[in-house]
DNA sequence: GTATGGTTTAATGTTAGACCAGAATAATAT
DNA sequence: ATATTATTCTGGTCTAACATTAAACCATAC
């Protein structure tokens, strides 16, 4: 009959990052907010200024926090963005566990609900967003960064227009991992043209149906869309992985 | 005109962390191999041990290495799961940045999908699987972690056999989700069974169609299953975040 | 012979204290 | 006034030691 329960140990750092991050969540600093310097935080928790500094990256990894030296410096809290699932699909698929073409196939389902929900909330505003990022795929770029940026803009308008943040925290996912699909493939094969993005305009269904507030035709146009971009990339990812199965792009 | 590049400053510990991360998907260490111990990685990359640390700190919690102490303890590469992906999101979640009503919408969508592959990759194996994950929700639980347990098991299989897994991980993350709305709803309300899961049975219709392999049905199956459940959870949520803000579950 | 309990050992976990680096501010010299 | 320098507060890092853990080994009592 056991009685005595198993004494409750865990690494000093994490209770210390689960305080923390506990408090924030619980508004007791909240946005903008300075923590206490590390050397504040030991004395309090009663810790090293080492297991401090753990916890506090541990934070910043997460994305609660921000840190910057000098007298004003310090951990700053921040708004947790969608980053941090960006960075998980990222992490899935540079260890080969999921795939562009398997990126892709969710791609469809979940652009078209974005562009349907995209539709029923539109507005002038959102009208005249969707037109100017639709302009600025026409300008020229210098690099396949900011080309792939340009391109990516109307997706990002589209999934802040569905309203639903978990779709937003998604596309922005699905653009990150398409991103470094894009870009590794580019590395690889040596030529950024071969594997380039689709040229302008290509966004021009989606967003004209959503500006007339038509969701069937928008959902229509982005699955349309996501399929025609998509089809050569599975195989072009296979391609590459083959050939150079190390050479991914670094985590940031 | 900027000639020189800008020097490269990130923490030493980012950059051990970074070097080790390539290193394990480089295949260079596999799962279930044993880094080398702190001691030897400090002087192989001549920082201290504090840094490799922090490293092996910040991998851990990646999810690609897990460390045990001991004789034969040390830092073990382990298989990147989707794990990761759910903790961005329960993270999103705690910090009010989605909310349950949103979590549901993307359900309706995700596992619509999943029903239909899985009606498509139907297999003798997975029939019976499937049957027994029915049958087990009938069996009598007694903590209301078991009883999510049971219910959601059929929906990590379906996720299993749509064979893409992005979609597994995505169905991962939504369970995740919702169980984490459904033990705090308990927690707060004081009463388990006032938001209880479903009764046994509900996936039935899912289940029958995808064994059929009646890809449309499934996927309709799947989506009523999802409205359904989840219409009352919306209204719930927003009255119990009103009620006890901070009462939420701490993270494992 | 076996079971209990101590010892060794190799690894991570934690600490304290020192010093470095960077950024804002104050003081000073020109 | 302005440019320079010093101060100071912050995180970042290092060293060296000690604490904790868990496996393996060993010794002793029954």
């Amino acid at each position: 009959m056991p009685i005595f329960k198993p004494i409750k140990q865990s690494r000093v750092s994490e209770e210390v990052a689960e305080q923390l991050k506990q408090s924030i969540i619980a508004g007791h600093f909240k946005e903008g907010d300075k923590l206490p310097s590390e050397r504040d935080l030991a004395n309090d928790f009663k810790v090293s200024r080492v297991a401090v500094h753990e916890a506090l990256r541990s934070l910043e990894s997460s994305g609660f926090i921000v840190t910057r030296q000098g007298p004003t410096g310090g951990a700053y809290v921040t708004e947790l963005t969608f980053e941090c699932s960006v960075n998980a699909f990222r992490d899935l698929y540079i260890a080969e566990k999921i795939s562009i073409s398997e990126v892709h196939h969710v791609r469809r389902i979940v652009e078209a609900e974005i562009a349907s929900l995209a539709a029923l909330n539109i507005t002038p505003e959102y009208a005249r967003r969707l037109r100017d990022s639709l302009e600025a795929e026409k300008l020229p770029v210098e690099c396949l960064s900011e080309d792939i940026n340009r391109k990516m803009a109307v997706h990002f308008i589209l999934a802040e227009m569905s309203g639903n943040r978990f779709l937003e925290a998604l596309e922005r996912s699905l653009m990150g991992l398409i991103r470094i699909g894009i870009e590794t493939f580019a590395t690889v094969s040596g030529e950024q043209n071969l594997f380039t993005l689709h040229p302008e305009g290509m966004h021009r269904p989606i967003v004209e149906a959503v500006i007339a507030g038509d969701a069937e035709k928008a959902a229509a146009a982005a699955k349309e869309h996501a399929i025609k971009y998509g089809e050569n990339l599975g195989t072009t990812e296979k391609m590459c992985r083959e050939k150079k199965p190390q050479l991914l792009p670094p985590s940031p």
